[in-house]
DNA sequence: AGTATCTATTAAACCGGTTTAACGAACGGT
DNA sequence: ACCGTTCGTTAAACCGGTTTAATAGATACT
């Protein structure tokens, strides 16, 4: 492919001024700038991204990072990719999935800066040792979720409130009369199940429930299947304890394991089993038999407000640490209702 | 950040040398990698991405592109992108999301060349610039869907049966005892709603159905959601000619739509109307009720065949234009049953 | 001992752009 | 007619790596 230096030299000029009628960062005449156009439109002329990048030091592409090896994104990361995609399609920025085995990453011969502007790291653990690598570099970095304590204050994040939304729906379940619950939680390790994980006790402790009616199961790892983990799980959990009327699921495809746990046991939801899922926006869960009660996160909002976090902290050198908390919807349905049975009784 | 100068300098070699102790191209003493190793690791050293690609000519990043704009990923793309981001983790690629609006690509200032080392094109149309454009370059390419016939035998390409796919769905419905259809279609200027559309009418028309009776709408555009294309479609087309007992979908949300059409109109599925989707392998749709017959496209392999193609034409510089074709598998639900009334009967 | 071979290293050229500093020409003001 | 600007252009330095060709030193071969 043509070079800088071709087309400087077909229509008589030198680099630079080649340069300055591509970039527009300087002016160049009417005249000399069709000649070059013309050079570069015959010899088929479109300047080398790389070279660019490496003289200009910035690439217009952000990336995207999740942590953990052989991932799959799941109906959430695309909304979050979707809400991204549509900053990044608005101010001419590409996406860079950046993700890659730390096999591959800790060999030598791959070691290197990542080949971004700014990146947007997902679902945040306890112990995360991305954001403090990306810190000492000096690569903006926009979280999505809560970082790991000591770091809260120190890098730029988007979230729900997921301690406060926690207690809400607790508080509406208790409120409906529930006394036993089984809330079947993100992996342990992530930040949001955390989170979760307090705003539930709170709420339960709070409210006097003991701690054998508050069972927390966390799903294994991202890897298995949530819809299997949501079935198996309620099914042990409704086996071992009958008392157990509410499950409260990560996710709507966690709550509808929940559903095919109920149905295999007889049990009919919501009469004898409320279920409540912190749901994405999915077009589904009103379809579900009965219509899903739970609470809409906004992923795609989170997306958007991420990357225009991350914009604004690339535009302006300036590092003052920003946050963004995107409310969130509770949705009443019909899969929760009062229990049948009193605090005490027996299923079956 | 430092650079290979600086480590250079703090360790006494060359800079080749110290290019070739992290690309390991060549080899160097066990002693003076220690001390190059040494230095980078004091002055947190690490090749810049940039340069290397620049003076390397690979990027190591392999590109993904949709037509359209301020275009959203579907479920279906979701699965899709699994696909092909399992294969670039295995092989240490990053994925770049290369779609921009025109309006800013076509502006001087912006024009250059892609920072990848090839591309998957997604959703090829019958008028798609994209595929002429990427094989003037020299930019490895494979397309994900059958691209316009101009360039069927000279780009590589990953697709469905979609014409034999459909003419089995239609013969099953046909052998059911429909006679009437509405078919929901894809947006008119992708490849694969021609495909489709040939495969219903070639098997309706051989089945003697008359051209009143298979009716085909596209869906107007992808911005337009795919629920309420199929609620409003269905409901229109059920009004108009009540004859219709079957409805064909592009996608299971499509479907969904057409059963909420049903159920405002009071027709029970599959009692009085069958409804049967090219759905993807959504968790969700053997939820609905009643749980949907479809056909699975195995988007993700699909995914994972186009990637492995691509890179396989990366790798050797062999330009021979492969194809592969991914099966379908047709599953039975309870959507679809013998229509109630018999040919030319009318509803209500 | 003399030559051929192999190994590790280096200086310099190169990848293809951007940017800086210098400069001549045209212009406006007095 | 002279000086200070402004404007358009250029040569050369620079971005940070890789690669080539040359070289010195060690090893092997006869």
């Amino acid at each position: 492919m043509a070079t800088i230096e071709d087309v400087a030299r077909a229509s008589g000029v030198s680099k630079g001024t080649v340069s300055s009628v591509f970039s527009k960062k300087r002016p160049i005449s009417r005249e000399v700038t069709e000649r070059v156009m013309a050079a570069a439109k015959s010899l088929n002329y479109k300047p080398n991204y790389w070279a660019r990048s490496l003289a200009s030091k910035a690439t217009r592409i952000i990336g995207i990072n999740i942590p953990g090896e052989k991932f799959k994104f799941s109906q959430f990361h695309l909304s979050l990719l979707n809400g991204v995609l549509g900053v990044c399609y608005d101010n001419g920025y590409r996406l860079l999935v950046n993700t890659l085995p730390l096999s591959y990453l800790n060999r030598t011969e791959h070691l290197s800066t990542d080949p971004i502007d700014g990146e947007i790291l997902l679902d945040p653990q306890t112990d995360d040792p991305r954001i403090a690598e990306r810190l000492t570099g000096e690569m903006p970095v926009v979280v999505i979720g809560r970082p790991a304590p000591e770091f809260e204050n120190r890098v730029a994040y988007v979230d729900n409130d997921n301690v406060g939304m926690t207690v809400e729906t607790t508080r509406y379940l208790l409120g409906l009369g529930h006394r036993s619950f089984l809330f079947l939680n993100a992996p342990a390790h992530r930040t949001v199940a955390d989170d979760r994980a307090r705003g539930f006790l709170a709420a339960a402790s709070a409210a006097g429930i003991p701690e054998a009616s508050r069972r927390i199961v966390y799903k294994p790892d991202a890897d298995s299947s949530s819809l299997d983990f949501g079935y198996e799980t309620t099914l042990r959990a409704l086996r071992e304890e009958p008392d157990i009327s509410a499950v409260i699921a990560d996710t709507d495809t966690m709550a509808l394991g929940a559903y095919k746990a109920a149905e295999s046991l007889g049990i009919r939801i919501p009469d004898a089993l409320s279920v409540l899922a912190f749901s994405d926006d999915s077009v589904f869960s009103p379809e579900f038999a009965p219509p899903l009660t739970g609470v809409r996160l906004h992923a795609e909002r989170l997306g958007r407000e991420a990357a225009l976090l991350l914009l604004e902290r690339m535009r302006e050198d300036d590092k003052t640490v920003k946050r963004t908390i995107v409310p969130t919807d509770m949705v009443i349905r019909s899969s929760c209702a009062a229990p049948t049975l009193p605090y005490g009784g027996i299923h079956s």
